[in-house]
DNA sequence: ACCGCCATTGGAAACGTTTCCAATGTGGAC
DNA sequence: GTCCACATTGGAAACGTTTCCAATGGCGGT
């Protein structure tokens, strides 16, 4: 049994309850070789504090809340591993919740949040959760939005700078000979998916390209059903939004004969590792998903200290072209194995 | 702030912090028109009952810990969602650690869901986490294995049975025409690398043809290792135990201009979304996820209601091949989208 | 030698619940 | 009419830490 307490430490080690508490957390002064004498003893006693009864007095959890729209989404599951890392490495948990892109999931786990009394909470918010943010913004738990954010809010947060990218994937396309881009964008309640379908019609409008939008939202099945609706409205080129569109568009073209990227001229969203396995390689708007991770981490943390801000950090996005299909780079064909 | 507890609501009902207490938790008899009353007053001070201290009174915390070795193996990410799902059904949240497959790694986890005391913990373990897990059990904390098991600790466990699916893709391979069987095994200190290996070598011997095994640890990189020598071994016949070996092995393939599945035979692992984008698609060895996840958290669900038992259920794998590809099926070509 | 400061320690309060126990009231059975 | 069982409620203890406060002792400065 685990029902070893610090009191029994502190009679194992001969010192008081408080002194033990002392030694063990590290808060409060203590002479060394007391220190010493406790710790030897929690040892022998195989004691493990009880996480619950410290948060009660300290009114700290040292657990952060990830809350994100979905782990399968390899997009966000790599995120999540960042985040997890990032947040271990400087001693805190994190309590990761899925909401299944549901804004009722998202209003329910940030209750349990709460519940848990979690020290601060990154999420990937939809505008429609507003109201559930803003409860918890109420209650004083530190937010950071991570991916997307929404506007207005006064909470700091990371996101992905894609002008550029998609501007360069725009071009990338004409250059391609598509006179008609197609688009799959994401839902209009996250600033993705309505940031991005603008940067892309500004790009478009430069390059005085038609275009085609079909909406989507940000799901698999939604990447199917705009990869046909496109299709059928004659496009020679297409961008979609995210990752699991791509996939989805993906197994449109293949559903119809359609050779992506080489019958149609084509840029997915997200260098998620199986699309490694194309052939030929897809051209991809690259996110820097490390980055985005641990400055959320960052920013959650000078949070915590006390300070706040809503800064808003803008990583930029890239265009990744085929190594080798274009002939524009002579690099070998397997530069380093080991992605991390 | 959320500094309103349940004293407070108590007095905005008029009634005793106890009587409070068991209308909101619903422990013990209480009128109706009493329960009504304080759940009215909790609503209109918008109270969330501080979850450290219910805890630290009833030694449960509603929390179980998920302990995988990778959340970025689609794999792990999707078996994450579906014990996640499950427990917050039966109202439970799931404090998610991905170890990176390090023994080091779990075993600080270990104790980390200790410190949390969450009231049981599901777990892919390694052999060499056999001591953590035992210091795990010796504290009374319910245990089941989900995917992995490491035998003789009597820990109830749900597992894949491949055998019947490995030895289905073995035939398969020879039927393709493969005379010399290369096997991309995983580590040892996992029962799956164990047990598939061996179930390969016993479907081998029986189909009476040979083998060369490549040693690897469930890592995209030892997939592209291990089909390097394979390649170099001049196998004609390629199967990869796990979805990240499967990744790296493709990739190892398309380096060195050899296309899976065309000019090598070949059969993946686990039937992860992006898989699906392959063209011609992979044959693959398919588990089932859904029910695995499922099954875990009831078992831990069983236990936490104070049952113990060392039951081990196993769950058939099954090869699934590419729908046209061999004109042994006439199924339509899009059934149907949604996947869940 | 005396005083005061600081480091160290012991003791106890406090955190916000759940749950045990006792007190009260209400209804039915005899 | 009396008594018992039961439902409901109030009050208080308990959970295991952290942290505040006060007490002790040693040490250097004067």
């Amino acid at each position: 049994m685990s029902r070893t307490t610090i009191k029994d430490v502190a009679a194992e080690a001969g010192v008081s309850l408080g002194t033990a508490s002392r030694a063990l957390s590290g808060n409060g002064s203590i002479a060394a070789p007391t220190r010493e004498r406790v710790l030897a003893a929690a040892r022998r006693l195989n004691f493990v504090p009880n996480a619950q009864a410290g948060s009660l007095r300290s009114e700290r959890t040292r657990t952060i809340g990830l809350l994100i729209p979905d782990i399968r989404n390899p997009f966000f599951a790599e995120l999540a591993h960042v985040v997890e890392r990032s947040a271990r490495s400087e001693g805190l948990s994190v309590m990761l919740c899925s909401a299944d892109e549901d804004p009722q999931q998202m209003h329910d786990y940030a209750t349990v949040l709460r519940r848990q009394r979690v020290d601060g909470i990154i999420v990937a918010p939809f505008s429609t959760a507003r109201d559930s943010l803003r409860e918890l913004q109420g209650s004083g738990t530190p937010l950071v939005f991570l991916d997307r954010t929404i506007p207005g809010m006064g909470v700091p947060a990371v996101v992905s700078d894609t002008r550029d990218a998609i501007a360069d994937a725009v071009r990338y396309l004409v250059d391609q000979g598509a006179h008609r881009i197609g688009y799959i964008s994401g839902p209009s309640e996250t600033t993705t998916g309505v940031e991005r379908l603008a940067e892309f019609r500004a790009a478009a409008a430069a390059s005085g390209v038609d275009i085609e939008i079909a909406h989507g939202d940000f799901q698999e099945h939604s990447g199917r059903l705009g990869m046909r609706s496109l299709l059928a409205r004659g496009v020679d080129g297409v961008l979609a939004s995210d990752s699991l569109m791509t996939i989805g568009a993906f197994k449109e073209c293949r559903a119809a004969g359609v050779k992506p990227a080489q019958d149609l001229p084509f840029v997915g969203f997200d260098d998620i590792a199986p699309f490694a396995l194309l052939q030929p390689s897809l051209p991809l708007i690259c996110q820097d998903l490390h980055s985005m991770g641990a400055a959320a981490v960052q920013m959650l943390l000078t949070q915590l200290g006390g300070v706040t801000s809503s800064q808003e950090l803008r990583l930029e996005a890239h265009l990744k072209l085929p190594s080798g299909s274009e002939a524009d780079s002579a690099q070998p064909i397997d530069p380093h194995h080991h992605e991390s």
